[in-house]
RNA sequence: GUGAAUGUAGUUCAGUUGGUUAGAACGCCAGAUUGUGAUUCUGGAGGUCGCGGGUUCGAGCCCCGUCUUUCACCCCA
């Protein structure tokens, strides 16, 4: 018989790991709410139409195809599939894939819906995404994004906000020490046409993207490797390495930018956003403008972030921007602008859990157990712990008739913090034995009493 | 997709130049304790050494393949 195994880069997630992954979503969400987003959710998988093209040649190499039903060799172009034209032979084959990302199928869904839909349209969505990448720490083939977008409107103030909702996000997350990296495509566009590299623009945002990985002799040698000369290289760097304050980077940057037009837009648009949040009334901590961050996804066209979380091995927890055309791809017509933010929950949980900053109540277990010493006792249980429900206490009564031992044992694995012991005692004189498990306490309480000071326990979490 | 490492009990790991019956700790189960968990004591169960082939008188150890996990590149949450 085959063993039986999860596939590569997939995991189950048991009820102590559900109970933090939940308390992440809830935590996101809430913001999200706070913030005006409303909920969506798109089916798992999409036509293959509706993703291919849309993250590059690679990222379609990354995409799940879904195998059409039926005999799908009989409709298929022997000669694709003969000459081992696999590109061609796929698109016979299969005709539906997992999405990719939350991005793609929300601009899908706003086209489809634009008639029914209330312009600024502000979404969040969280649901999970498939990549057919090779796993690795911090990377996995499912994997969840907790994704909020407004699309509609070139207002700079969603900008502002996207940083302020990582801002709420990671303080109700607990997470102290992190940074907000922020850069605007338009700035790079301005240095690679000061450069002189506008027909090399990605070769040259994915070399300084990596600057802080493998430092600045690196990349210059790749970039010396794409054919830029150590002239340009020279005021690159002169540009990259640049220390100082958000205005004096500004500064700066409008100085070099005086004859870029793309350069100087970049340059008004970062600076709205950091004077709309000193009106937010918004300290700039965490924040980092931060030149060389140049994000892979194609389709962002002004400002890019990403966050990280400090002193973890961890990648980017969360990144986003803004796209001008991603509607586009879907009708020529339909210009929509967009921008949003993502957190990657699966890396967020990851880093939380090597930082050990988890709370400790995070498990979903009942407040209470009923035990049972004998079949009265039992019978007594089952009255008292739909009476505790009634009152809004999560309990349950231990199910078979066995020796108090196991049942207190069962209290103990999980972790459920109060027992209630009832034998021919407690049934004659209607009084409880409460026992509180991290202290091996007990005593003699009626129901009403119990259930008050529970419920005055449970309030001052 | 390219290049590399890894896999032994539920878990973390020992296991000598290839040599009889593969070990430890923790965990698990039972009892000490028929109205009490976590602590203590006693006993017990648990392994096709990832899987498949090969070399050898003999393989956990060597070789090939395959899968898993991990690392680097690519890319990314």
């Amino acid at each position: 018989m085959e063993k039986i195994s999860l596939p590569k880069g997939t995991r189950d997630f048991g009820p102590e790991q559900m109970a933090k992954r939940q308390f992440i979503i809830d935590s996101i969400k809430k913001v999200f709410q706070r913030y005006g987003f409303q909920p969506l959710e798109t089916p798992a998988m999409e036509n293959l139409s509706t993703l291919t093209g849309k993250y590059g040649d690679e990222g379609d190499q990354l995409l799940f195809k879904i195998l059409n039903s039926g005999d799908f060799l009989k409709e298929a172009n022997k000669q694709n599939l003969e000459t081992g034209n696999w590109k061609l032979a796929t698109g016979d084959i299969a005709e539906k894939g997992l999405r990719y990302d939350l991005t793609v199928p929300f601009a899908r869904y706003v086209v489809m819906n634009r008639h029914e839909i209330a312009f600024p349209f502000k979404r969040y969505q969280i649901q999970p995404v498939w990549r057919a990448d090779r796993p690795q720490k911090g990377r996995y083939r499912e994997f969840y994004q907790c994704d909020a977008d407004v699309v509609g409107t070139d207002s700079l103030v969603c900008e502002a906000e996207i940083i302020l909702m990582i801002k709420d996000a990671f303080k109700a997350l607990g997470v102290g020490d992190y940074s907000i990296k922020i850069n605007h495509r338009a700035v790079l566009s301005g240095l690679a046409e000061i450069l002189g590299a506008r027909e090399n623009e990605n070769s040259l945002f994915v070399a300084i993207d990596k600057l802080d990985k493998i430092g600045e002799e690196k990349v210059k040698e790749e970039l010396i490797a794409r054919g830029f000369n150590t002239d340009s290289l020279a005021t690159l760097f002169e540009v990259l390495n640049f220390k100082g304050s958000v205005a004096q980077k500004m500064e700066m940057l409008t100085k070099t930018f005086a004859n870029s037009e793309k350069g100087k837009k970049g340059v008004n648009d970062l600076s709205e956003v950091f004077s709309l949040l000193e009106n937010y009334g918004s300290a700039f901590d965490h924040v980092e403008f931060d030149i060389a961050l140049a994000r892979g996804l194609s389709y962002y066209t002004g400002c890019i972030f990403e966050v990280k979380i400090n002193n973890v091995g961890i990648g980017s927890v969360s990144g986003g921007g803004r796209y001008d055309n991603l509607t586009a791809v879907f009708d020529a017509k339909e210009k929509s602008s967009g921008v949003g933010i993502s957190f990657g929950i699966d890396r967020i949980y990851d880093a939380m859990e090597e930082l050990k900053i988890f709370p400790k109540e995070t498990s979903a277990a009942s407040t209470i157990l009923i035990t049972h010493l004998d079949n009265d006792g039992f019978k007594y249980g089952l009255k008292t712990v739909q009476a505790f429900r009634e009152r809004g206490i999560a309990s349950e009564i231990y199910p078979d008739q066995v020796k108090i031992k196991k049942q207190m044992e069962y209290a103990d694995r999980k972790k459920i913090p109060f027992v209630v012991v009832i034998g021919p005692e407690e049934v004659q004189t209607k009084n409880l034995t409460l026992k509180k498990m991290e202290t091996g306490n007990q005593l003699k309480l009626s129901f009403e009493e119990i259930a008050t000071a529970i419920q005055l326990h449970n309030n001052k979490d």
